[in-house]
DNA sequence: CCTAGTTACGTACAGCGTACGTAGTGCGCT
DNA sequence: AGCGCACTACGTACGCTGTACGTAACTAGG
């Protein structure tokens, strides 16, 4: 009988096996993938641990020997999509590299668009991300500033991506299982913006839209957005 | 009969009471206030329909009458914690007015640590985000850059305090119903990501590690993201 | 070989969001 | 004045959730 644990646990910190007893029928890597099928096909909130088990063929409590709780499935998940993060060479350009990687993140969050819903509840530091964070520290090998600065603007893009991609993905990952469509439902919210910005409440905000001549372009908007942070931390340019 | 509406729906553009029938009992700001007072006591995975209902003293399918699905309650809260910005008549220096602002939304994230997990999900665009928004412009009033670049810069600043905040506060919301500490529980991560750094699977992880002496202040970590954000948009230095 | 530790998984329970139906209330219209 | 309808109120019920607990099968180590 294994039991939940009275005591924090990281899952990583688990073996995969340990020798006695039958053999395990299924890798870590198995689950997470299993999981990370299903919130792709049918959004975040259709991961239940019966779902999951049914998706690897197993019985719903046979994961519990896999995964001790709800949450450490969703730890997997996130360092799987990790995995999916092309490790290249470092150029010695820095900030190419960088921008290389933060397109890629972006990539990777469209693909799999529950990820910002799941980003600020896990604890994000399983192989695949320590890999990523390795990754990176290694394309900032040639930028001449204190280490601390160099997680520090890691951590800064990550979430510049995550902010920016969040906002253009949350109504896809809404209307999923809605009778609607993703642009049926903006229309809606642009409608009620509209109305809103039209009673003259917030001129501010009115100056600003009626500036803004046809649709914006997220994916130039985020680029500059990038561009502006490697600036800030660019030594040539200050 | 109210019934679920099966178009989009944005539940600001629902009026808050409609002339015929019985005068409603609760305001909106009522259930707001109720829904965050659980989430801020008990942690946002209390707040349930039922549970906000009781707060109350109501019966739980009565809230549908406000309230028609549960992804509108977050809406109210996020919302609802938007009022606890102080809209101070702006300095004319927008760098240390915008400074301000973030420090305060980094508070309130403090005061209401289910926020961040809110977030990704919800349209943030109730009256009082509205007029937060407005604030912010008013603050970059002196700023010569076009207003799509301002609401660029307001958009980069909340992303990097939520981003930010989000790790810090991300363990005690974890740990809420849970038998241990916040203290116990980041030990053991720490633990655990020692142990890893120690394999040397991670060598430039490592040095980072090595070189930092001390515990980080994350304050003024925070503080440094900031101002270098801030160094990015201040024609200034540019 | 035995046994202890493991895997496998069925059953059960408390709690969730919410569809639906019914009863009561009071504004607006005729 | 009074009818009718839009609205509030809310009890019941359904299908779903995470997971505690108990039992049976299996296998490596002593």
């Amino acid at each position: 009988m294994a039991g939940r644990a009275a005591v924090p646990e990281v899952i990583w910190a688990r073996p995969e096996r340990t020798g006695r007893g039958p053999k395990p029928a299924f890798t870590r890597a198995d689950i997470a993938a299993a999981a990370v099928r299903i919130a792709d096909a049918e959004g975040l909130d259709a991961v239940s641990m019966r779902h999951v088990a049914a998706e690897l063929g197993c019985g719903t409590m046979s994961l519990y020997n896999y995964v001790p709780r709800k949450e450490d499935l969703y730890e997997l998940m996130i360092d799987a999509i990790g995995a999916e993060h092309e490790m290249f060479e470092p150029t010695g350009d820095w900030r190419a590299d960088m921008l290389r990687n933060a397109e890629e993140t972006r990539a990777i969050m469209r693909r799999h668009t529950w990820v910002p819903r799941l980003m600020p509840g896990v604890f994000a530091f399983g192989p695949n991300s320590l890999r990523y964070l390795e990754h990176c520290l290694a394309c900032l090998e040639p930028l001449d500033v204190p280490a601390g600065t160099k997680t520090e603007l890691i951590a800064l893009l990550n979430g510049v991506v995550t902010t920016y991609t969040a906002n253009d993905i949350a109504t896809v990952e809404r209307t999923r299982s809605m009778p609607w469509t993703v642009e049926e439902e903006n229309a809606v919210r642009m409608a009620y913006l509209g109305s809103q910005v039209a009673t003259g409440a917030y001129p501010r905000l009115a100056a600003a839209f009626m500036e803004q001549s046809g649709p914006v372009d997220l994916e130039s908007v985020f680029r500059r957005a990038l561009e502006r942070v490697l600036d800030a931390y660019d030594p040539d340019l200050r």
